[in-house]
RNA sequence: GUGGGUGUAGCUCAGGGGUUAGAGCACCGGAUUGUGGUUCCGGGGGCCGUGGGUUCAAAUCCCAUCACCCACCCCA
């Protein structure tokens, strides 16, 4: 068998690496104009940063989704799910409390998780990540929210529609889960297998499910919405009031769950079409406490996770694709095996100022200006007997067909000049 | 884990019992011994996923197995 990547990864190809620049480098801007700075945690964290964050019920515990193994000292340790976790407790052990508030924070990178691949799901995939923390009001609710819609936007993806709903405070998820619980136990014979199993962990799951069983005994209940405690409504409108002011378009959405058990109150999601059935591009909310579970301070906080590879998918699909690199301004072609030397030299110098590339074995000029070409080249400098014995380089710009000879010591300024 | 689909050249895919397995794209060379893109000619490349079976004969039919893709579940 032919050694191949591992189930679940993928080789980015050279082709692909310019989106991904432009990924990086849009988030870059967008976020830190906004005043988000980049923080860069380990991709492992000792497993129990994860076990107190992601809570029980989550599927990453209960399905075994997590990479984790021991150290030689027999530490466990976990590759990240995602990044909050890892976030939050850099957040803790540097006292980042003390400073000013909100303490804005994003991240980019890969992340774990053992699941079933399928498009749009892979075993190592990367996010991109943003969390404000320490201000409990809906402003940064909005203001995250706000981000994730631009930064997608400035990246090509236009006619974006947030989902937007409320998980609820503590209090009212208790209040809720105890409703479902009274409603659907009766009924629970009714109910799917999976269904009957998140009925006893979260019931509010439950409303996540897609079995038409399921849907049909659950149309007639209260949502989550329905029965927001004052304050969590409070905040929701407050959020949708902001989002309103900005022009931002959302749909309430009023069984919006999380995987994650540390949610707080807003939830939301941003979907696209045209990739398949994994269409979550981004996703966060609000996780007042896990900070103080971790060991802070108590601290209010806003996140969301954004998915590189279901984005890319997305700017595809939308036709928003970046154009490739560009080739060297010139490309050199010695004719003859004195030149080859020549022509490598020469490209060391000019490198100081431009791309250069040259080809590694003696060309006719057929072949070298073919060359040329195929490397997507502005320029093609021949060097044979007769320029050697002038000192100069027969330049000739590939789009006009236009030639001249240039002494070599001009070179580098003939080179940056781009023809109309 | 379950269901469906697909495995033939680097890539996209034909060929569905009968001799040395094909096309397009890509790559290399020639036409052109100092001038590219187009064109023409030629070339290198294949355990036909793997193992077993049926048959005079298997890329082709049967069984098993593995891998990949899509979907369920769930999420980014």
């Amino acid at each position: 068998m032919r050694s191949r990547a591992v189930k679940g990864t993928y080789d980015v190809l050279p082709e692909s690496t310019p989106a991904w620049r432009r990924l990086r480098s849009t988030t870059e801007t967008v976020l830190g104009r906004a005043g988000v700075r980049e923080i860069v945690p380990p991709i492992f964290e000792y497993s129990e940063i994860f076990d107190k964050s992601v809570g029980p019920s989550a599927d990453l515990v209960v399905q075994k989704e997590m990479y984790r193994f021991e150290d030689r000292g027999g530490r466990s340790l976990t590759l990240r799910p995602e990044f909050t976790a890892g976030v939050l407790r850099a957040y803790v052990e540097h006292g980042m409390h003390t400073r000013p508030t909100p303490v804005k924070l994003w991240s980019f990178g890969p992340a774990f998780r053992a699941e079933n691949v399928q498009r749009g799901r892979f075993r190592q995939f990367h996010q991109i990540n943003c969390e404000l923390l320490g201000a409990p009001g809906p402003l940064v609710d909005a203001e995250a929210i706000a981000l994730l819609h631009d930064l997608l936007q400035a990246l090509g993806l236009p006619d974006l529609v947030v989902a937007l709903g409320s998980v609820g405070d503590p209090e009212d998820r208790e209040a809720y889960n105890a409703y479902l619980r009274e409603a659907l136990e009766p009924r629970e014979h009714e109910l799917s297998d999976t269904s009957r199993e998140r009925l006893r962990l979260n019931p509010m799951r439950v409303l996540d499910s897609k079995d038409e069983g399921d849907q049909r005994l659950v149309a007639d209940l209260d949502t989550p919405l329905d029965r927001l405690g004052d304050a969590a409504r409070a905040h929701l409108d407050g959020v949708a009031a902001f989002l309103d002011a900005w022009g931002i378009a959302y749909e309430l959405a009023p069984s919006l769950v999380r995987g994650l058990d540390y949610y707080r109150r807003t939830a939301f999601e941003i979907h696209a079409q045209g990739i398949g059935a994994q269409s979550a591009l981004a996703g966060g909310g609000r996780y007042d406490g896990l900070v103080e579970s971790l060991g802070g301070p108590p601290t209010p906080g806003i996140g969301w996770a954004l998915g590189v590879e279901r984005v890319l998918d997305a700017l595809q699909e939308a036709g928003a694709a970046p154009a490739a690199d560009a080739g060297p301004a010139v490309f050199l072609v010695p004719m003859d095996a004195v030149a080859v030397g020549e022509a490598a030299a020469l490209a060391r110098r000019l490198r100081t100022d431009v791309h250069v590339e040259h080809a590694y074995t003696e060309r006719k000029p057929g072949k070298g200006l073919r060359d040329a070409d195929r490397a997507g080249a502005r320029y093609a400098a021949l060097r044979g007997a007769r320029e050697r014995e002038a000192g100069v380089w027969t330049l000739k710009h590939l789009a006009s067909g236009d030639q001249r000879e240039i002494p070599e010591a001009a070179m580098s300024a003939a080179v940056l000049e781009v023809p109309a």
